[in-house]
DNA sequence: TAGATTGTTAATCGATTAACAATC
DNA sequence: TAGATTGTTAATCGATTAACAATC
């Protein structure tokens, strides 16, 4: 089944439509055209349905598009209408955050184990889980039926337990490590580089104050 | 001074190129040719070449780049060769883990301020900052030179909470509220938007099991 | 001077916007 | 049927890659 190649910036913006279709139904709110769509999201009404149209014809001509149809719709092309049963590698303060977010819960995204090298934490409970040695994981995932690990450990050692991971068959990896990881394409990795993230600020703040 | 507008997509490359950069800087190598640097980063060598003279020409032709130089200059880019205070608005779980990670001081981000609107943790210290209520938010921006403020708060409450810091002259802000702050253009805006993130590593996930 | 590698121009590729025929 | 709005093609804009003259 041979699908056309789906840019990465069309991508990054679905789960934005989602949140707003959200949003939208939670109002109760029944239809809504791409141009409304796009004075809400600051965005064009023509991006909206381009991007749209790269995974089907969600609308109907002369009415617009039912929010509650094109929500599901978009959480399915997300796949969100899957559970993902998560690790957890490294309880530290951010691992720990992560734990206790029920959002993420909320919209399937389960922590089904917790693991961490420092001995002094491990039979600690986290919302239930008990945090267990780094050890354990192998076995872990051949008795569970695990999806994504969430790496929030130093960058030092991320990517030999990104490897570990994958031949443990990992399917994705949401990284918090501060390095990048080359695993095979198969296996696939979303960073978040939070660092990085605040330097981005700086330099939008550095850069207005030159301009002009 | 009119300057060239630097595109977005140049910006986001900047913090890995400085992460790079720095790490060949504490392994101790002097220079580098875009060549070498390309192979390292996986980006072409062209687009290296491209996007750090937007800035300047940092390199020199026959030798490539000094690497300390380089690692120098990209930190400026990006403002990190000046101070910034910051104040944590939201100290759950997700505020505290940003409040203990040591790498930002390091990096010239410093919390001056913490801020929350549940009762229980006032007085509380993180890191030996004393955790307020919000109402002393103002008074202490008067005090304090605050450059930017971290929003780790409900959705809920967060764009009342950003107009107010706009309005008591804030200059950045970076939000990991799940929700689009509209402020002026002058007030800078970097979003982490954590369950956006994870979205589109589920979306990767789905979409390669689809394909061909 | 010869070799290496930049800085920069030109060519290509891809993404966004505009326009409009199709159709509800 | 008339009006509205999509889906889609065409035009534009911007970003990436290739090529090479400049120069260390």
């Amino acid at each position: 089944m041979e699908e056309k190649e789906i840019s990465r910036a069309v991508i990054s913006r679905l789960p934005r439509y989602y949140r707003y279709l959200g949003e939208l139904n939670d109002e109760g709110v029944e239809r809504i055209s791409s141009q409304e769509l796009s004075e809400m999201m600051k965005v064009t009404a023509s991006q909206i349905r381009q991007d749209l149209n790269n995974f089907g014809g969600f609308g109907q001509q002369g009415y617009g598009y039912n929010v509650r149809h094109l929500y599901d719709e978009i959480g399915s092309i997300l796949g969100l209408d899957k559970k993902h049963n998560l690790i957890l590698i490294g309880a530290g303060n951010l691992g720990q955050a992560l734990a206790n977010y029920v959002n993420f819960e909320k919209r399937g995204f389960i922590i089904k184990g917790i693991f961490d090298r420092n001995e002094d934490i491990h039979g600690r409970e986290i919302r239930g889980i008990r945090v267990q040695p780094m050890e354990n994981i192998e076995q872990f995932m051949k008795e569970n039926d695990v999806d994504i690990a969430v790496l929030t450990i130093p960058k030092t050692g991320a990517v030999k337990i990104a490897e570990q991971l994958a031949s443990y068959g990992i399917r994705g990896i949401w990284n918090f490590a501060h390095i990048d990881l080359n695993l095979p394409e198969n296996i696939k990795v979303e960073n978040v580089h939070l660092s990085e993230s605040l330097m981005k600020l700086s330099y939008k703040m550095n850069a207005s104050g030159k301009e002009k």
